[in-house]
DNA sequence: AGCACGCCGACT
DNA sequence: GTCGGCGTGCTC
């Protein structure tokens, strides 16, 4: 088809558009007239499907992506608009590119254009041609060096050795475990598996994805400094649009050989990707929570599948769903048993119970000894308490009164520097209120304690202390999460108070004692991932101790969990540093159970201004169908049921068969778009939190 | 989703 | 008399 029409002086083009309209929509493109002083000297190229088209759409002109070339359309001739222009700058989309994003729109029930073409940066899709040409022309530039052999490599322990041999040997689709606590050098293990790929051939690309960039600059650094012959891409979503066009160039063109990004680089254009290594790949952030809600992890998978190369899945703590291929033999388990940082020892883990103690400050006496024996040495604290502000709720004791947000179905945390109250969900605030709103008490208790409260009260109880707190709201402006880190790692701080922003990625080389001081809230939740996340994130927070070599004679770091419930299977599997029997304990609930990873689920999400209309929409969706083979539940209210004045509700839906449950929701969303309801609703695949 | 058109309430 | 509320309909 390609063939014949090469001397055809127009045809028609079909273009997916980033628009929720399950379709795509044909253009006619005409060859342009040849410009005078030309002559006929300059053939035009016809177009090629992976090339980006202006077109007219409605009111407005849109970048889409040629999906499709044909001399004839259905549409009738009066419809039919012609093409503005084609971005024939840049080299079309691969084939390979397209597949994945018509995978992920399958996959996720979405439109082809609204996954390909927001995959795309802005500046690619909105800025001038010669923006996009002054970028490829400094691009151009950078081209010679081209050297991608490593500086000198550390040596391995025979565990990382045979994983980076096994990784590196893999010229199949080889989907790898890298099971291996913190500080047992798994970033080793990537740094290597890459050099070696990278040497198979000088194009080879390999992509690395973390959870968030800018809290783990150590990986970016690592990497510099062992590749600093090549190019190496970095894609996130703080980047400036310029920059992302860059790197994103560099990576389509293949120039750069190592692309290092957040779960959006899943779906960069990569024509020479050979392996791709997905850190921390248990990490919630990996799924996307808006939009299109995909799983970065399980395209990668997919991906690497698709290619025939291999993936590495790193984590200390798996999620069970990697758990469970690991198990049956679909992913290969590679296992980092020691510490690779010589002479580092796990640190001991031990639970306070809080029936026993009376805190003072949040603090219980043992912990609060840990910390002051770390004074005297001249050694860090790091407190982790994964709630900000100063309290999570104020309350008049006289009436009753809480401090409710009203357009949520949540508290507004008091926030005592800068004396306001403030909803985390729909961003209200207001000034904290002298006395109590409804009985004028002037007597208002904060409830419960924060990181700010902690910072507080930390400093009451060690006057000479470095107290410092870490949060999102210490950090709000940008770059200066960094520089708080710096001020940690130059030894300037003492105690370190911080939510889970503390957890990832940072060693601190001072560091001896973690204290976690509320988790308990976690094991009892009606969302039955959140054990599995607590323990994930404990451990990940523990790994901060110890991390350096001990120094003759030193100290074993210590992690000391205050809680409730000191016998709870959670903690102990923690202390005996025993994630394996922990998985195989959840994984075996969960068959009992019938969930994921056993079954597959899809949630079909509601909202309206009236509950009562969201929940009447799911019941007419529920009863619109039914299906052999899958399990539709009753309509409920979302555990947090109003955010913003919009109320919540949702159905879920399950199968045994992921099969089964794709065709039936095909069909489903197909007959819910045709009810006409005005409520907004969405299906989201895979739900992490429900 | 945008972005129109379209027909009913309180304002200079 | 207009500005603007969001209902409904279309986008090659």
């Amino acid at each position: 088809m390609k063939v014949y029409i090469k001397f055809v002086e127009h045809c028609i083009l079909k273009i997916a558009l980033d628009t929720p309209l399950d379709t795509f929509f044909d253009y006619r493109w005409l060859k342009p007239a040849p410009a005078p002083e030309n002559g006929a000297a300059e053939a035009t190229p016809l177009p090629q499907i992976g090339q980006l088209a202006l077109v007219p759409f409605g009111r407005q002109e849109l970048m889409g992506l040629i999906v499709g070339i044909s001399e004839h359309t259905d549409v009738p001739a009066a419809k039919l608009k012609d093409v503005l222009a084609v971005r024939t700058q840049v080299a079309p989309l691969s084939e390979h590119w397209l597949a994945l994003c018509r995978f992920a729109a399958d996959y996720y029930q979405r439109p082809l254009g609204e996954v390909a073409v927001p995959a795309l940066p802005r500046n690619l899709r909105t800025g001038k041609p010669t923006l996009l040409e002054r970028h490829l022309k400094k691009l151009a530039k950078l081209l010679p060096t081209q050297d991608a052999s490593p500086n000198p490599e550390p040596a391995l322990n025979p565990a990382q050795q045979e994983a980076v041999d096994a990784i590196a040997a893999a010229h199949t689709f080889a989907p790898h475990l890298l099971y291996g606590v913190t500080g047992s050098g798994k970033t080793e293990v990537y740094l290597q598996a890459a050099a070696r790929i990278l040497a198979q051939s000088n194009e080879a690309q390999v992509l690395i994805l973390v959870p968030e960039i800018n809290l783990t600059p150590q990986l970016e650094n690592n990497l510099r400094l062992r590749f600093s012959g090549i190019q190496i891409a970095t894609l996130h979503s703080g980047m400036a649009e310029g920059e992302r066009l860059q790197h994103w160039l560099a990576a389509h063109l293949g120039q750069a050989r190592i692309v290092l990004g957040t779960r959006l680089a899943i779906l960069a254009s990569l024509p020479h990707l050979k392996m791709i290594v997905i850190d921390e790949e248990h990490d919630p952030s990996y799924k996307q929570q808006e939009g299109l809600r995909y799983s970065a992890r399980d395209l990668a998978v997919w991906r690497a599948h698709q290619l025939a190369i291999p993936v590495v899945l790193g984590s200390a703590t798996p999620s069970l769903e990697t758990w469970q291929h690991a198990k049956v033999g679909r992913y290969r388990k590679l296992e980092l048993r020691e510490r690779a940082v010589k002479d580092a020892v796990l640190p001991v883990v031990r639970v306070i119970n809080l029936e026993h103690e009376k805190p003072k400050e949040g603090l219980t006496t043992p912990l609060i000894n840990a910390i002051r024996k770390r004074l005297e040495r001249g050694e860090q604290s790091l407190l982790f308490l994964n709630r900000r502000g100063y309290a999570p709720v104020i309350a008049c004791d006289a009436c009753g009164w809480i401090s409710n947000c009203t357009r949520c179905t949540a508290h507004l945390v008091m926030h005592k520097l800068d004396h306001r109250l403030r909803c985390h969900h729909c961003g209200f605030e207001q000034r904290i209120p002298r006395n109590c709103p409804t009985c004028g008490n002037i007597d208002l208790q904060p409830l419960g304690r924060g990181t700010q409260r902690m910072e507080e009260g930390l400093q009451l109880i060690f006057p000479e202390a470095r107290v410092f707190r870490i949060d999102a709201d210490s950090t709000r402006r940008k770059g200066s999460a960094e520089a708080a880190f710096d001020t940690v790692h130059r030894g300037e701080v003492d105690i370190l108070i911080g939510t889970q922003m503390v957890a990832k990625g940072h060693d601190f080389k001072n560091l001896t004692l973690v204290g976690a001081l509320n988790p308990d809230s976690a094991l009892f939740s009606q969302d039955y991932r959140a054990s599995e996340r607590l323990f994930a994130q404990l451990m990940q927070v523990a790994g901060r101790a110890g991390r350096a070599a001990q120094k003759e004679g030193g100290n074993i770091s210590e992690v000391l969990i205050q809680t409730r419930y000191p016998d709870h299977p959670l903690y102990h599997a923690l202390m005996a540093h025993d994630y394996d029997r922990f998985a195989n304990d959840l994984l075996e609930e969960r068959q009992q159970a019938s969930m994921p990873p056993f079954i597959y689920q899809a949630l079909l999400r509601a909202e309206a201004k009236e509950l009562q209309t969201a929940l009447d929409f799911l019941h007419q969706a529920a009863v619109c169908t039914a299906h052999a083979g899958i399990t539709i539940n009753d309509p409920i209210p979302m555990t947090m049921t109003r955010v913003a004045n919009v109320d919540r509700a949702q159905l879920l839906v399950e199968s045994v068969s992921r099969p089964a449950l794709q065709a039936f929701l095909k069909e489903w969303i197909a007959t819910l778009r045709g009810l006409k309801s005005r409520v907004k609703w969405g299906v989201e695949i895979d739900p992490m939190d429900i």
